[in-house]
DNA sequence: CATTATAGTATATGACGCACACTATTGTAA
DNA sequence: TTACAATAGTGTGCGTCATATACTATAATG
């Protein structure tokens, strides 16, 4: 049985990770991967993705012309490899700036200049 | 005109924010504030939040537990204190914590073990 | 006292990504 | 062939955020 602070946190984190996995997936995409792939390989490095997210998510990204994919059939099992577009490199590197700007921001507010917790103001 | 880049960049930089907003919120309420100053006192740091935005969140959070909420009526105009509650402590660093981690993932895939752009590897 | 401007609070609406729970297909082992 | 793992795909529901808008109360002005 979860407390009710435990609670919240479930729906609270996914909004803090909701548009990080587009980095993530984007980040891993200089080099061609297929879904399953990047499902794994961002596993690994501490970023769950439901492959239900993913996959969405990759066409999405194709759609607007962030990424390009092509199916590889000559391989054992038909994959569909994604690869960045020039569009997509251009995105990417605005998005981590971005993203920089955000953590930094956020930096401020949480650690307000060296935390005066002691009450001694 | 937009480049396609950037058109892109306003989507996605609005659901990189998501949740962000929360922590800022929280992050402000261990003393008690209200609407307004939060929206401008957030803005001073960085975090452009929309009233339209704000005050459901703060309802939202109120009804979560994480907040509570009181009128003073004593002054010019009635103000909606908002102040974090026992749960919204708890909440807040775990969210905290949260936050931290996600940002760890991220710059390991952002920067792949301290950026070799040079290809020296 | 009536009117207007402004500070502050509130809500409805629409868009969109994410998680979850499926389904479909293919290859491999039993 | 059956069963299971690998891979890709879809549909639904939920929740947050932005935009626009309305509402209230005070202050200012005539």
């Amino acid at each position: 049985m979860m407390s009710d602070a435990q609670k919240h946190m479930e729906k609270l984190m996914q909004e803090l990770r909701r548009g990080t996995i587009t980095i993530g997936v984007l980040s891993q995409l200089s080099e061609p991967q297929y879904g399953y792939s990047l499902v794994t390989m961002l596993g690994d490095k501490g970023i769950q993705v439901e492959p239900g997210t993913l996959y969405p998510l990759l066409r999405r990204l194709e759609k607007q012309g962030l990424l390009a994919s092509q199916w590889d059939t000559n391989d054992t099992r038909p994959r569909k490899y994604y690869l960045l577009s020039e569009t997509g490199k251009e995105v990417y590197d605005l998005l981590v700036v971005e993203w920089k700007g955000i953590v930094e921001s956020l930096n401020h507010v949480i650690n307000p200049k060296g935390g005066n917790e002691d009450g001694t103001d």
